[in-house]
DNA sequence: TCGAGTGTTCTAATTATCTCGAACTATACT
DNA sequence: AGTATAGTTCGAGATAATTAGAACACTCGA
């Protein structure tokens, strides 16, 4: 996956806010396409408990979000646009709610990226 | 290398910027502790040629840097400062310049921390 | 269809970032 | 010492990011 320079600073501009980061890791934790929830290693988060999302989906993730990260849903709403537009989520609507996955070809473009 | 939540977001944060990753790259291509320089995969640099610096070392990097990214001294060297500042590069002084080298543990982590 | 719940958009305020130029400090060479 | 070269710090202006709240639009169940 080849991109332009601007691309991969977008990217690390989405991951730069502590609130958004903590939202990606939330979905990239918890709603892998494989159903298995992947374990992001070598971090804590000090003050934190895991964040209420806890069935295995990010369904209902914006109001339950808001409850636990102390945002409003209009914020929430702003980052996860953010984290699309940089292109590390896809987020599909069911219902009432949005299904969100992790575009595992970002991640991995990032991590050639860095060597 | 665990890391608060925080020391992530704050690495991805130095590296948000167009022109202080450029720097980071100048960086980590020409002056890798094993003296190869080490191909960054994945990108391109629309419009622009590659960094002046061309003799594997980043001696008189500001002032060269200034001449090839348009940027002015004060401002290079606070890129330097943010890059320093989130752990990703060491530098010491020689003489009049500095050695600048980036520090892979940090690297490693990040590509750890994506999973 | 009405109400509750959920996400979006717009506006605005606060705060942070990026950048430069000027004045300054440090080093090297003569 | 004097001069040239290198990097730093400070002040300030412009731009961008973060966030909330209000008003709006969509979806579901009764």
């Amino acid at each position: 996956m080849v991109m332009e320079l601007s691309n991969y600073s977008k990217i690390f501009k989405a991951l730069s806010n502590e609130q958004r980061l903590k939202i990606f890791l939330t979905i990239y934790r918890q709603c892998q396409t494989s159903g298995v929830a992947k374990p992001t290693a070598g971090f804590t988060v000090s003050g934190d408990g895991p964040c209420c999302l806890g069935d295995g989906s990010i369904d209902r993730a914006f109001t339950k979000m808001c409850d636990c990260m102390d945002l409003s849903r209009s914020t929430i709403s702003h980052h996860f646009k953010e984290l699309q537009n940089a292109g590390l989520i896809t987020c599909v609507r069911e219902g009432q709610n949005f299904r969100c996955r992790v575009n595992q070809d970002v991640i991995d473009a990032i991590k050639a990226f860095l060597g």
